[in-house]
DNA sequence: CACTTAACTTAACACTGTTAAGTTCAGGAG
DNA sequence: CTCCTGAACTTAACAGTGTTAAGTTAAGTG
């Protein structure tokens, strides 16, 4: 109880401070405009006193991506509540398609950003677990629907299916993200494009697998 | 014949010998690794000459990303000549995710980042035309496809079934840039990622559409 | 020949992330 | 109490970035 506990407690409190600065810097105004500098002028310290908490600018940065994958997750905590696992599949896409809608810039760091391969692995988030990793969370509504027999014959890869409905999505949201000001294209609304992106991917995997569906006549 | 011509010539010279070093170092190392000073370097001039051609970095790249979309449509020239809509479009898009796959760091700039809406939309590019425009040369195989009957009923809708099947397979080819080497996914190999995704969306829009497909029970 | 103008260079500005060196000051040991 | 350690910080600087203002050079035109 002696000061060497109070002496921690002032360092977390600095350092939480240093993340809800940049935090609320990056979500606004986006990656670039993170600075160590601006940084350091929002909590009143110099830039380098940053460095004593932080190795540098990219560690800091993935410690804000780690607690916005353990926010992405909660997202689903109501979710894991609909019994029938393609229900449960359509709102946990729609939720992710939200979030992805309400948090751009964490949108783009956490999914568009290619990062070198994390050192020592030491996320903070319980790898598998459903409450913490959203991935987990998909996978076992995926395997749900596989096991209930929902999914036609042939759908039976957890992994590949999960992957697949993951990157469509993914797909809506990150081509909302980069290009809805792009006046190339006539943007149908957000929400059009999700709902029509989750029924085509439900109705092909309700179905039986290409292979028996397809007219039979081996293409090539 | 005058020199007037000669001087004329000599300006596109010097302009694409900009434009090839910056592609150059772009396409091996990346967006980061292009600086104006390392440009400049390169063709041998001061960073400064640079700006006689263009008028800043980012009209530099983008006059590269122009370049690469041309490429890109090319792709298509010898898919187009598939009869059968459904064929081609799968054509259409394992072309599209080689291209992904084989121009990271393009793709990651075309489909990937965001711009700032480009002032005058001074594009090089002949919009509408399938041979240079890609999404245009999508949307006319989605036309034909529904044109055919090739889609069950109440898939008619083309801007919408182009870029709900344009961002399937754009969310496996992101996915694949930004995460591939990310440890928390155990991925499947990407070209079978991709043909999942084929599969499983022109499954999806095959024949009944997805109200009559599902058990027929209104949620909510 | 004088003059304009395009094409360039040099030097600088205002930034960036990061580090080396110096300062301050609380807490423990003798 | 003094002495000293070491954590927490600051100041100054380095090497880099995109960009610009001012100066130079040389070719073409009246």
């Amino acid at each position: 109880m002696g000061p060497k506990e109070r002496r921690q407690r002032e360092r977390e409190e600095i350092r939480s401070r240093i993340l809800d600065a940049a935090r609320e810097m990056f979500a606004t105004e986006g990656y670039e405009a993170v600075t160590m500098r601006r940084i350091a002028e929002k909590i009143e310290y110099s830039p380098t006193a940053i460095y004593f908490h932080f190795r540098d600018k990219e560690t800091l940065i993935r410690e804000l991506c780690d607690c916005d994958f353990r926010m992405l997750a909660f997202q689903f905590h109501e979710i894991a509540r609909i019994d029938d696992p393609i229900e449960r599949l359509r709102a946990t896409g729609r939720a992710y398609a939200r979030f992805g809608l309400e948090n751009p810039n964490q949108y783009r760091l956490m999914f568009m950003t290619p990062h070198p391969p994390l050192d020592p692995e030491t996320h903070s988030i319980e790898r598998g677990n459903p409450e913490e990793d959203a991935y987990a969370f998909l996978k076992g509504t995926v395997a749900d629907a596989i096991a209930r027999g929902l999914f036609g014959g042939g759908h039976d890869d957890v992994e590949l299916l999960s992957q697949t409905i993951w990157a469509a999505v993914h797909g809506v949201i990150s081509l909302q993200i980069a290009k809805h000001n792009d006046e190339w294209v006539d943007w149908k609304p957000f929400e059009a494009r999700v709902d029509s992106m989750i029924d085509i991917i439900i109705a092909g995997l309700s179905r039986e697998t290409a292979a028996t569906a397809k007219p039979a006549k081996e293409t090539k």
